[in-house]
DNA sequence: ATCACCTGTTTAGCCTGAAC
DNA sequence: GTTCAGGCTAAACAGGTGAT
């Protein structure tokens, strides 16, 4: 069970998490005042929603400074807290008392949400409110959390039908760097045929040594880690950067393999392939060092994440996940294979009238 | 009118002690 | 043991005041 207030590492993938965040604010309801472009509640205001001592998000605010500072909180001086200063007297004279969200009400007059002769305010934006909620301990808090929580699950539901196993399609990327990997696949199973002596395992073999290569598990291993049934193609569920990866180590692996048997003047045994393989490796690990861990790195965030996989191997690997990514696979952009095939249409029938 | 200083308010940071 | 409340002080700051 996911436990907010212990793991930044699920805080942070929750609040980059852009579409639950603004699904969280609809359905919430702890409406704030917007100043340059997002809404803002003061220190005093999430003491009333939380219902706890101002002085307790005060040392919230201590203790993960770093943290929520990254979710948005700052503290106003000058004319900044003048202008905001302003938009709260603004709003409160205007509008009818019925519309004033129950945040925004001045409930006590000893305890303003900014007292008029401050001269500063701390100032949290909305992602900087949730963060808060996933640190406290009040009652408020922990309702709020399971909230969140259900949202979250609701979002994923929602935008991926139920089946994150092919979120890793529904990124831009993923269709050219599918077609260009499906294209030095090709050359590596030339090269596997034209140079290395019949084997029925020799494609698997040498596969499974540059998955091991790159993420370290075999295509098995992977499979059980995604629960892929046996007909479901391992390769349709990797994302574009490892996909990339997997491409340059096929097309690099066949030039090579094919200049060791022309050196050779004969084909080579799949023992020798492997021991081949080997020098591969040895030969381009610094090359291949920084794409590694990227792709080890996307790979091993992005299936905690989207898939709530864990790449017991990859565990070093595991950060948060930006809140790019989650637009790029949960947001506007993001849609489904199917889709991106039918808005790519003309391009594939282009391609086909040559 | 301008400058330096004073005053009141708020936050940050540290500590203690009560309640669960 | 943990969580929360409250006391205290230093520092930051806006707005006042009063001397020049």
């Amino acid at each position: 069970m996911t436990d907010l207030t212990n793991s930044f590492l699920h805080r942070k993938n929750i609040l980059n998490n852009n579409a639950a965040v603004q699904e969280i604010y609809k359905q919430i309801g702890f409406l704030g005042v917007k100043f340059d472009g997002k809404y803002r509640f003061t220190k005093q205001q999430l003491a009333y929603f939380f219902e706890v001592d101002v002085r307790t998000i005060d040392r919230l605010l201590e203790d993960n400074k770093d943290e929520l500072a990254a979710s948005g909180y700052e503290v106003f001086t000058g004319v900044r807290l003048r202008l905001l200063k302003d938009l709260y007297t603004s709003i409160v004279t205007i509008d009818d008392e019925d519309d004033i969200n129950v945040g925004l009400i001045n409930h006590d007059a000893d305890n303003e949400i900014i007292g008029s002769k401050a001269s500063s305010a701390g100032v949290f934006t909305y992602k900087g409110f949730l963060n808060v909620g996933m640190l406290l301990n009040s009652d408020k808090a922990k309702s709020l959390r399971s909230a969140i929580l259900d949202i979250v699950i609701d979002v994923l539901n929602t935008k991926l039908g139920g089946n994150a196993k092919y979120i890793n399609q529904r990124e831009e990327e993923f269709l050219p760097s599918a077609i260009r990997e499906y294209n030095y696949r090709q050359e590596f199973t030339n090269a596997l045929d034209f140079y290395i002596t019949d084997n029925k395992f020799k494609y698997s073999q040498l596969t499974d040594k540059i998955y091991k290569s790159i993420f370290k598990e075999a295509a098995k291993e992977y499979r059980q880690i995604l629960k892929l049934s046996s007909s479901e193609s391992v390769r349709s569920t990797m994302y574009s950067e490892v996909l990339d990866l997997i491409a340059s180590y096929e097309n690099g692996f066949a030039d090579f393999l094919r200049k060791k048997s022309e050196k050779a003047e004969r084909k080579l045994s799949l023992s020798e392939a492997h021991l081949i393989f080997s020098d591969f490796e040895e030969m381009t690990e610094a090359i291949y060092k920084p794409s590694k861990e990227k792709a080890r790195s996307i790979m091993a965030s992005r299936d905690m994440a989207f898939r709530d996989a864990l790449h017991e191997k990859l565990k070093e690997y595991v950060r948060e996940v930006s809140s790019d990514d989650f637009n790029k696979f949960l947001g506007e952009k993001s849609i489904s294979l199917e889709e991106r095939l039918l808005e790519n249409k003309d391009v594939f029938l282009r391609l086909k009238d040559r």
